[in-house]
DNA sequence: CAGTACGTACAGTTTTTTCTGTACGTACAG
DNA sequence: CTGTACGTACAGAAAAAACTGTACGTACTG
């Protein structure tokens, strides 16, 4: 009856790696381990099932997964005759990285794209005014400059995410076929 | 004399705003200030500058700065006669996306694959032999499924960080051209 | 070869984040 | 309609991270 050791062994050496690393996620050692576990899992979890195997409070189950809910690095499962919620990890690795994309770097773009357009206008104005001084306007259009370059790039980004959307990245990068 | 004030709220905003999505390069708000300030500078920078700048300690200007470099966003200048550390940001915008994903990315990649591999041995060896139950062994084939897929997709992040760093993936998506 | 300027290791403090337990709202069951 | 099961808001406790000041090693200066 050492079989079943060897097989939670092999499982826990994954799930530690993947937690320790899931911080490019922007999720916390927890939250990693908490997707780790439900990757091994056959069938869908309550919040109880985590709880006890986590040896971590309800509570922080339900925010944990409500982030990977976000994330849509987790999905929630309906089943018949089931009260509890039920959830299951997205095992479809390309879509968790694909869906990270489109989720948290689309809004930084936007966010940031948004505030340097408000910036740009600003420093617009301030070049065509008449009572400023010269010295001024040169430190001005050198932030122009800078800005633009950013924009370009925030543009260039916004592509990149869109074929991972699409999926034409994979016709670029093209996936390996499992054998 | 509100030119001034006009371009330094021009580059609050930006500043600002760079610092709170740079979550996302895995650092903290004030390093993200940190170097939302630099990039506006015209010269590089000292730690006791910095420091005065955003009138936090020389410390913590040291350790932020030493984070910076290591993701390449922040380089060291010599110069001339000049006894400080001079540092002044990278202002290539998609260098740093690069960086980022050859330094950080790459690393988790080869820890999670290596890791990986090691529970395939052991799953594997864990099927082949004799004193182990048919449902267990099922259960070990399943996890080997999903870490096969798991380094399948490995693979793939590899060639994508492969097409950064080569600077392929700018024939596939090409960069905005500067009007 | 002092003397000074510089950057950072390290320990302690403050701040932030994570985690827990309780309490409550909702929904279903009998 | 009452009772029970469930998920989560919220407040407080515990843990982790960020930040600071001091102290020290190194290297340049006169």
């Amino acid at each position: 009856m050492e079989g079943k050791e060897q097989l939670e062994r092999a499982r826990e050496r994954v799930i530690d790696v993947v937690a320790q690393n899931m911080d490019l996620y922007g999720v916390t050692d927890s939250i990693g381990r908490l997707y780790g576990m439900l990757m091994f899992q056959e069938n869908p979890m309550t919040l109880d099932e985590m709880k006890e195997e986590l040896g971590m409070s309800k509570t922080s189950m339900s925010t944990s997964v409500r982030t990977l809910l976000e994330l849509k690095m987790v999905d929630k499962v309906w089943k018949k005759g089931v009260r509890k919620d039920l959830y299951k990890a997205e095992s479809d690795w390309y879509q968790n990285f694909i869906d990270f994309f489109a989720i948290k770097w689309r809004s930084a773009i936007s966010e940031n794209v948004l505030e340097m357009k408000k910036s740009l206008v600003e420093l617009n104005s301030l070049v065509n005014r008449d009572d400023v001084e010269e010295e001024l306007k040169e430190l001005a259009n050198s932030d122009i400059n800078k800005l633009k370059n950013a924009l370009d790039y925030y543009d260039w980004l916004n592509r990149f995410v869109d074929s991972l959307e699409s999926k034409e990245i994979f016709e670029l990068i093209p996936m390996k076929k499992p054998e």
